[in-house]
RNA sequence: GGACCGGUAGUUCAAUCGGUUAGAGCGCCAGCCUGUCACGCUGGAAGUUGCGAGUUCGAGUCUCGUCCGGUCCGCCA
């Protein structure tokens, strides 16, 4: 139908007949001149309309914006200053002989414009007419790039593509399954795998000894920025290795997009930091190190502060740690203060304390309990000088990581203390094994439940509260962009980590039982990782919106506006499923 | 489950202290216009102020509820 596209013609094409197709990206009508920007995935060009074909030019004027026309004609070179600088096929046009009107096109919902003017739902509703936006396109070629560079570089060191099942068994830990009903087994569900966790690891005891995906995955969790109900991970699992294996791989990952998609050597290999390091220095398991910010113990200055908060805080074995932003006691004004104080009690805790250092001294809301001497004491130990705002919080270890990481993430962002242009990796180890869960009273996997324990400490009888685990997680400014582990592969091993868990052996047959037989006939030592596609996608995009990335996203509510799901069903889809709807409310409809 | 922000013409926004007929840009419709590229000029049409109650002589504006979108907390092995 078409001989060229929009955005492949140039001048030495001068005098070559071609047939465009397109879409009518604005029309310019002077009357006795017509022009029309034809658009498509490639670009952009403007075709002219003369007053010698006088029918045809009325026709092209009366066109309405984002129709669909072909169009045959000659190109030519611009007359004279005629050039547009700002497009690639802009020292040429076409000058139509013919126009054909292949779909017309109603008046949109909303403009087509470089920003996103509309409202989000409304361009959500329309996501097909989103996407023809070249500013939100380029994210889907990126993503498609990526992949593409994903798989050569995986390809490239043996690594084999697997699919792996879609329908599976519902698991008990971690995030909340998607249930699909089976019409076959009347009661019975599949589950949409939250990662093909147990299925790549009974690859690896298949002797796929280098396995890799590219694939979904879906969490019926609450939604965030960053977060959608189904994802895509780049899944790998490798035998006969260790976390250094993994982290090589992983590496040479990332060393290919750098390549391929920034033209950029990645130095390898990449720096490395204990989980309670990370934790230590930036209030964070995920560190965003282009913040030239680090978090100062002051637990020795709490006894002698004459202020409650920090010293029941130390008593009741916690901490007293501070953040220095340089520069920053000028710019922080009473409401400023205000304003940083409610997002701190917003994130848990009795909030934080503020010391400004200006031209006018030192100056804090307690300062009339802990007096002058005992500001200038804090101000030393944290390295702050005249100038700078100091923020302190005291309290459980992990509440104040939290607090003082957090203030190091908004007031870096805020005050221009972050090197944008910069791109900082690392790796995370030393994981805790186990998290305790208040709501369950039990412990649960930090990671999850097959990553294997550190083998001394275990050894040496050290309580699941101090346990490590050989977990590992990539970050990447400020984001976990993977994680893994080396993979527990011995059977009692396992059931040992699932009676930690408070998992019976009964419940554990249930869920993991071929899993654990598995491991009876001969299983390689193994270790994985998994990339957050999308996440990696919006950072080599430079986006902070995940629906960004992803080619029909799901609103904060998991639903599609375009399509609208989730959605009712017949009576008589569901007597077939086995099931009955209780408590119906009205509102989503079919 | 919780906190906060938003919802007014097709669209993006405005509307003073609660007060006349809810305005403007873009788009749309009609007309004019021979080098535009966000073309220009003239005129016109276009509104259940998300929905439902309440307060009031009077509600886009105040109150309550509800729905939708977004950001965050909880949650996300």
């Amino acid at each position: 139908m078409r001989s060229h596209t929009c955005g492949q013609l140039r001048a030495e094409d001068e005098g070559r007949r071609v047939r465009l197709a397109g879409w009518v990206n604005r029309v310019r009508n002077l009357g006795g001149f017509c022009f029309l920007d034809l658009r498509d995935r490639y670009g952009m060009i403007q075709v002219v309309f003369e007053p010698e074909r006088q029918e045809l030019m009325d026709a092209a004027g009366r066109l309405h914006m984002e129709s669909v026309i072909l169009v045959e004609g000659v190109v030519r070179r611009r007359p004279g200053s005629m050039a547009n600088q700002e497009l690639a096929t802009g020292e040429i046009e076409l000058l139509a002989e013919s126009c054909k009107l292949l779909s017309r096109a109603d008046v949109l919902p909303f403009t087509l414009e470089a920003e996103d003017t509309a409202g989000e739902d409304l361009r959500l509703k329309h996501r097909y007419l989103d996407l023809r936006r070249p500013t939100k396109s380029r994210y889907l070629l990126l993503r498609h790039r990526m992949a593409q560079a994903v798989r050569r570089t995986l390809d490239g060191l043996e690594f084999l593509e697997v699919e792996t099942p879609i329908l599976m068994k519902s698991t008990p830990e971690g995030a909340r399954d998607y249930l699909v009903p089976s019409r076959i087994h009347a009661g019975c569900f599949y589950a949409l795998p939250q990662s093909p966790q147990t299925y790549k690891q009974l690859l690896m005891v298949s002797g796929f000894d280098r396995y890799f995906q590219i694939v979904k995955c879906f969490r019926d969790e609450d939604l965030r920025s960053d977060r959608q109900p189904e994802f895509t991970q780049i899944d790998i699992e490798l035998s006969f290795g260790d976390e250094l294996d993994v982290q090589d791989t992983a590496e040479a990952v990332m060393a290919g997009l750098f390549r391929e998609i920034k033209g950029e050597e990645l130095p390898l290999p990449l720096p490395r930091l204990t989980w309670r390091e990370a934790m230590d220095r930036f209030g964070s398991d995920k560190p965003d190190l282009r913040i030239p910010l680090e978090i100062r113990e002051l637990g020795a200055l709490a006894a002698s502060s004459n202020f409650g908060v920090f010293q029941q805080a130390l008593e009741q074995g916690g901490v007293l740690r501070g953040l220095v932003f340089p520069g920053l006691a000028e710019e922080f004004s009473r409401k400023k203060i205000d304003a940083l104080q409610d997002y701190a009690r917003h994130l848990g805790g009795q909030g934080v304390v503020v010391v400004r250092w200006t031209a006018e001294g030192l100056s804090s809301q307690i300062g009339k309990f802990t007096g002058e001497e005992w500001l200038k004491s804090a101000v030393a130990a944290a390295g702050a000088t005249q100038g700078d705002l100091l923020v302190l919080a005291a309290g459980e270890y992990r509440l104040v990581c939290k607090l003082l990481g957090n203030m190091r993430l908004r007031l870096a962002k805020e005050h221009g203390l972050l090197d944008a242009s910069a791109h900082k990796l690392l790796w995370v180890t030393d994981f805790p094994m186990f998290e305790y869960d208040d709501e369950e009273q039990r412990w649960m996997a930090a990671h999850h439940p097959f990553t294997q324990p550190n083998a001394e400490q275990l050894a040496a009888g050290v309580p699941e509260s101090d346990l490590l685990s050989r977990g590992y997680d990539l970050v990447m400014d400020g984001q976990e962009i993977a994680g893994g582990s080396v993979r527990i592969h011995e059977r009692e091993m396992q059931a040992r980590v699932f009676r930690m868990l408070g998992i019976s052996d009964e419940e554990a047959q249930e869920k993991f039982g071929f899993l654990l037989e598995a491991f009876r006939y001969g299983t390689p030592p193994h270790a994985g990782c998994a990339f957050g596609f999308d996440r990696l996608v919006m950072i080599f995009g430079g986006t902070e919106n995940i629906r960004d990335v992803i080619a029909f996203p799901k609103t904060n509510r998991a639903a599609s506006p375009m399509d609208g799901c989730p959605g009712r069903v017949d009576a008589r889809q569901l007597d077939e499923l086995h099931l009955k709807i209780v408590g119906d409310k009205p509102g989503g409809d079919a």
